[in-house]
DNA sequence: GAGTATTAGTTAGCAAAGCTAACTATATTT
DNA sequence: AAATATAGTTAGCTTTGCTAACTAATACTC
C-alpha cells in the first residue's frame, strides 16, 4: 500500500484500450475524443484555449482539430473582435456523435463501478483526490 | 460529481508532463520508463510477460526493450530449458539509473499528495479503486 | 511419432499523438 | 511608433502504438 501514482498510470492502458473499442465504430481516437469533449463543454472556444485545457501543445491541438473539422464534427468561424481568433463549435453532426459516445462511455463506466462495487461517497472522494492533483500540477506549471 | 473517469483521464496529461521532467536528465520516456519499472519488478522476465503486464502489443514491447537493452540498462539471456524465450533482467547500471528514478518519482509523488492534503485512508481506498478497475478491465479482456 | 496447433520473438510498415523551433498576422503595452 | 505578446500555422522530427505476417521452438493430439 504505498504507490499510488503507479496504480493511477497502470489503469491507464486498459483503460484506454476499451475507449477505444467504443470509439471505433465512431471512426475516433481517445485524443481525438478527448478534444472532442473539451470542445463539447467549453464552446465556443479557441484552439490556445483546448491546447491549455488539455494540457498538450499547439501544435499538436491544431492536428486533432484539423482532423475534426475534415470529418465535419466541429467547425471553425473567424472571430469578429480578434481576426488572429477563430471559435470552434460542433456541428449538429457532431453533437449528436458526441452525445451518442458520451452516452456510451457513461454505460461502460456504470457497468466498471458496479462490477468493482465501490461505494458512492468512496468513489467522489477518490474522483476529489484526482481532481485535486490535476489542480496541483497545473498551478506548478503556471508558476 | 459524476464523471469519475473523465477526471481519471482529465489527470493523466499534467502527470505525464511532470514525470517527463523527471525522466529528462535520464534521456528515457515515460513508456519506457515503465517497461523498465515492469522488468525491474519482475525480473527475471520475458518480452510477452511485459507486453501482457502492460498491455501493449509484442512489437511495440519490443521497440522498447530494444532501446533499453541499447542504452544498457537491461540485459537479454537465452533461456535453456525453452529455446524461444529471452530472459530480461536489468543491468548493474539499470538497476542504479532505475533506483534513482524510483526513488526521485517517489519524492514528486510525496510533494504532490502533502500539497494535496489527502487523508492517508482515503488514499488508500482511492488506490484500491483504481487496481480494482484495472483487475476488472483485464478479466473483461481475457473471457 | 507425425502432424497440427500454439507460443516467443521478430520484421515490415503504417498512423496517431506528441514535441520544438520558427514563422505570420494581429493585438496589446510602453 | 516601437516593442512585446498572442493566436494560429507550418515543417520536421520522435515516440508510442497498431496489424499482419513471418520463423523457430514447444506442446498437443491422434
Amino acid at each position: 500500500m504505498k504507490n499510488f501514482l503507479y496504480s493511477y498510470t497502470n489503469l491507464y492502458r486498459p483503460y484506454i484500450h476499451h475507449i477505444n473499442e467504443i470509439l471505433e465504430p465512431f471512426d475516433l481516437y481517445a485524443a481525438q475524443y478527448k478534444v472532442l469533449h473539451d470542445i463539447a463543454y467549453n464552446q465556443p472556444t479557441t484552439l490556445v484555449q483546448v491546447s491549455k485545457r488539455s494540457f498538450i501543445e499547439k501544435p499538436t491541438a491544431r492536428k486533432i482539430i484539423k482532423k475534426l473539422i475534415e470529418r465535419e464534427l466541429i467547425q471553425a468561424v473567424n472571430s469578429k473582435e480578434d481576426k488572429r481568433e477563430k471559435f470552434l463549435t460542433l456541428t449538429e453532426q457532431g453533437q449528436n456523435q458526441f452525445d451518442e459516445i458520451h452516452h456510451r462511455i457513461g454505460v461502460f463506466q456504470e457497468k466498471c463501478l458496479k462490477a468493482v462495487g465501490v461505494d458512492e461517497a468512496e468513489l467522489n472522494k477518490a474522483q476529489e483526490i484526482l481532481e485535486n492533483l490535476r489542480s496541483y500540477l497545473i498551478e506548478e506549471e503556471t508558476e
